[in-house]
DNA sequence: GACCTTTTAATGTCAGGACAATTGCTTGAC
DNA sequence: GTCAAGCAATTGTCCTGACATTAAAAGGTC
């Protein structure tokens, strides 16, 4: 019946404080020192109680209820939501996933050249058609299964790609590592049979089903910055999503 | 070159202002008043303007950060997006979006009867196996074409499937009617071949792929209201989705 | 001209307060 | 006993103010 759980802050630290307050409502929840359907204490004693604002105590609340974790009622409380959380669709890259899961992701790159966009993806990068763009094309392990396919197109000038260890940290990493930092993506989720080719490199056989993900992803300054087209082995490969209700 | 659009408030209406001025945004940046790229003006001359706070006018910027819409850099400014901005994956049902989209869905129910629960579907729906659960099927028209194949569960009790006329309102605004508020959903997106029951419904060959979401929502009580299994044709169909870091 | 420092501008964080709106419960009348 | 009005609890909205942090631009020095 803990309505908080107990919250250590520390104000000389460069991380916010509602951040922290978060975190810690996270670990609690997650760990299972609050049960899902419990409701938790009001904002005001809440603030009062930890020596901070309300607005800073409802902010803290607010980036949980974003996560679908908690969900407030007003008149009533803030409950925890039941159900497992499952790992939502993120900004990071499925060699990030993977490695967080402990998987022990592989990756072999089938090439990395320079070559002409085709039409779609000048019109996504917003660059001429037939300009030249970073191509590259993995095809990512775990274990000794193969699990996906990955093309990926680069504007030309944003990064030298040719130098990257690709191998061993990931396309987005090696993006962060440049200071180029991904703020908002568009995905596209389908699904279609598998090309002789994929069904080759993937271990299918031709005609197989695949799951395909089309991803145009910007920067910070609004710059279309990577296109990628993947495929995925459906057996092992799926997307988890929470959805909020604003 | 427009810093913001023209904004006017209603100060009595029961639409927060912050929303109203989101809306306003929004409105401009699809309209392409504001074009993608533009940075809009900063937040404190934004609000003195205004005549607002400047919380007030931050609240209403991360609504649309929180979108996808827009990019805040600190120590830089704000701007739109590039980008069309496509429909992000919400919290409504099918016929919601092609009903927006003006396509004319159509559906047809092939059973609605109670039924036990088999193992998953009683464990998203916290209740016992075998109890007895609404079992709702429906297939979804675009034109002549079916699209997607949808068995539904929902416990019992909470609402009377019966008499609710699903073949023109759809689930989730059936839910609604009855005061059931979702706020929160979990979906995994997949893909796998088509049985031959489900390839006879939609008119596909036996082996074809489908694109496969499984969805639990929870209402605002954090209570599981509701499990769908999934199926649609991946030509007609994708899930796009748009995603942003915090 | 290249490099470092300072300034400036913008968003990020936090405080404290006030009132509104909604919900659920209690109390009272019938 | 039942129903409705009132009340208390809780979140939602909005205000004012302050300082911190970051990034780009401007300026000065070598």
């Amino acid at each position: 019946m803990p309505g908080r759980p107990a919250i250590t802050l520390d104000r000389s630290s460069p991380i916010p404080l509602y951040f922290q307050v978060a975190e810690q409502f996270e670990a609690a929840i997650l760990s299972g020192a609050i049960a899902p359907g419990d409701r938790i204490d009001n904002e005001v004693d809440l603030a009062r109680d930890l020596g901070l604002s309300r607005p800073t105590m409802r902010q803290a609340i607010q980036t949980l209820v974003d996560k679908g974790m908690l969900v407030r009622k007003r008149g009533v409380g803030t409950q925890v939501v039941h159900g497992k959380v499952r790992r939502s669709v993120e900004l990071t890259s499925l060699y990030d996933d993977l490695a967080r899961a402990g998987q022990e992701p592989r990756t072999e790159i089938l090439h990395l050249r320079r070559s002409p966009a085709d039409e779609e993806t000048a019109q996504e990068l917003r660059v001429a058609e037939g300009a030249e763009v970073w191509s590259l094309e993995r095809l990512r392990f775990v274990g000794d299964e193969p699990l996906a396919l990955m093309r990926n197109y680069l504007p030309i000038g944003l990064i030298d790609l040719a130098g990257a260890d690709l191998e061993h940290h990931g396309l987005y990493a090696t993006l962060r590592r440049s200071g180029i930092l991904i703020r908002v993506a568009r995905q596209r989720i389908g699904c279609r049979r598998a090309t002789t080719a994929e069904a080759t490199r993937l271990r299918e056989r031709r005609g197989s089903p695949l799951l395909t993900m089309q991803r145009t992803a910007y920067d910070d300054a609004g710059q279309a910055v990577e296109f990628g087209r993947h495929a995925y082995r459906p057996e092992l490969y799926s997307f988890d999503l929470t959805l909020v209700e604003r």
